[in-house]
DNA sequence: TATTGTTATACTCTATAACTATA
DNA sequence: TATAGTTATAGAGTATAACAATA
């Protein structure tokens, strides 16, 4: 199928389309794991912030309480993820399991493989650079 | 919520977490249209390969034929696409109808300001970089 | 009152499998 | 036999609304 030329100067839609090749790659390397690559993110995001509450997590990952509490209850099956007592009695206090440490750590360098793969084209300036603007627009 | 160093250097997982920002943005300016990201791109491909199958539609999209067949479906009753003969008896040719072009144009103009608006931080040099490797990550 | 977690329910998107008609 | 479209069905992922416990 031919992209014409609108189509390129479009960088949403460029945007949506390289992500595709990032969420195939990446799916496909952590399917043995078990978890989506939106999961991965999720445990990502609880091994940076221990003790975090599920709503915190929704809203980090942009996603409503009880899609919270789905992802949760299936890290939690996993054996990743535990719910601990949280200061205040209505919250739970996400933290990573030692087995959830242990298989991040083996899903991170799975990811780092999906990107060297996807950025192949790119040298390691661009690369460097890609990265530079990816996080401007992030904190934006 | 915190996001580590590591977390940093993961570029697909930044990458993903950007895509959010083009993706939340676009769905609202697209609502009024009756119409999805997706299926915005779907309209995108369908004007630039005037005639394609669904098939070949659903293969550009990374879906598959069923898939393909209620996006056509729903951009149909919209009064956007035309299924029309093939030269092939089993195929469809899809065309945009005169009024799927005209509503394409005002998409292209919402979704551009879109672009605009994600991309803020960026200077008009950046942004012509962050395009130009988007290109070239798409066309490895 | 407001918030956290929870549950039930529904909606969207997608995939699989089987069928039909053409090639 | 292979392919395009179609249909039915099932599985994720997510949202909404309501409820209980706690702040």
């Amino acid at each position: 199928m031919k992209e014409g030329q609108e189509l390129d100067s479009l960088v949403g839609y460029q945007f949506q389309r390289a992500n595709l090749l990032f969420m195939a790659a990446a799916e496909e390397r952590l399917r043995e794991f078990g978890v989506s690559p939106a999961r991965f993110s999720a445990l990502l995001l609880i091994r940076d912030n221990p003790g975090c509450t599920q709503s915190a997590l929704g809203n980090a990952l942009a996603v409503n309480r009880s899609s919270a509490m789905k992802i949760t209850n299936h890290l939690q099956e996993l054996g990743f993820v535990s719910r601990e007592q949280s200061e205040d009695a209505r919250a739970n206090a996400l933290r990573l399991t030692p087995m959830g440490e242990k298989a991040l750590s083996q899903m991170i360098a799975a990811v780092r493989e999906v990107d060297t793969a996807v950025l192949s084209s790119l040298s390691a300036d661009e690369r460097a650079e890609f990265l530079r603007l990816l996080h401007k627009v992030r904190s934006a």
